[in-house]
DNA sequence: GTAGGTTGTAACCTTAACGCTTACAGCCTG
DNA sequence: CAGGCTGTAAGCGTTAAGGTTACAACCTAC
């Protein structure tokens, strides 16, 4: 049980963006240089964030910027864009309709699964890029401090 | 980037156990016929309870019970009983540490995916089987009622 | 206009995880 | 001892993720 790495991918691209983009022409050979996978599944993330309306490509020359200001895109928004909407919990397909608890369990178990979903969501939804850009900036001053 | 559909299943037999223990053996079997999959499931699911010590089974004479009150046991309990441990997000292996943002991607974004992880398991851990067997007991008795 | 670099996809392969099933040893009660 | 149950190992099929190669379409520089 665990989720795809697509989310901090996604997310170590738009640091890049954000930080990086004014001295380096980001193309995804130089993406995934940083995030350290194939340049195809640079392009792929980008394609879905680009479809989202977070980034924006420029064919032909290269590079991506960023299509909204930094405040204005979540860790839920990146979430949503790169992974499908299917929800994060999957009941058992095949409870028993004979079965008092079987015939219940999907109502009962479904709402307290997708109130712990809501809460995860939520909590994402609070986290901006702009916070994670600052945050990072912090360590990246230290490190050059040190 | 889906759940697998353990801790549907497990809820499901511990509401089984909750609810029909006391007119049913509840055996491996007919646990099967309720959640309507293959009873060696239900056996691997049950031994993973008993583990973490939330139920007992009669290996033998079969049948299994709770090991503590429904109100002492939380949805979070049961997750952490068939999920192994090792996290909800997976960060990528590979960033670049010649990265100023490779370097520190993994502490930024880590600390928030955390707390998601966070919000999530503490809604998890406000609903108890005690919660869930009234209210399908609820449910059950207006179905009765039709 | 052409060469070089870039994006956008499609196709294929490998690996890992999940769930299903069969099989069998060990245990208990009637 | 016979029958039913648990505990567990082993193998199979399916699905999803990630990596890689390949190639058409696009743009800029020369």
């Amino acid at each position: 049980m665990r989720f795809s790495s697509r989310l901090p991918v996604a997310t170590h691209i738009l640091l890049c963006i954000a930080l990086l983009g004014h001295e380096h022409k980001t193309t995804s050979t130089f993406l995934a240089g940083s995030v350290g996978v194939n340049p195809v599944i640079v392009r792929n993330v980008l394609g879905q964030l680009k479809a989202a309306g977070i980034v924006t490509v420029e064919p032909g020359v290269g590079g991506a910027s960023l299509a909204r200001a930094p405040e204005e895109i979540t860790l839920r928004d990146v979430l949503e864009a790169v992974e499908d909407d299917a929800g994060v919990f999957r009941m058992h397909e095949h409870p028993s309709p004979e079965c008092p608890v079987g015939r219940n369990v999907h109502a009962v178990l479904g709402a307290e699964l997708d109130a712990a979903e809501r809460a995860m969501m939520d909590r994402l939804a609070s986290a901006t890029l702009a916070d994670l850009a600052d945050e990072t900036r912090g360590l990246i001053a230290q490190q050059e401090q040190a």
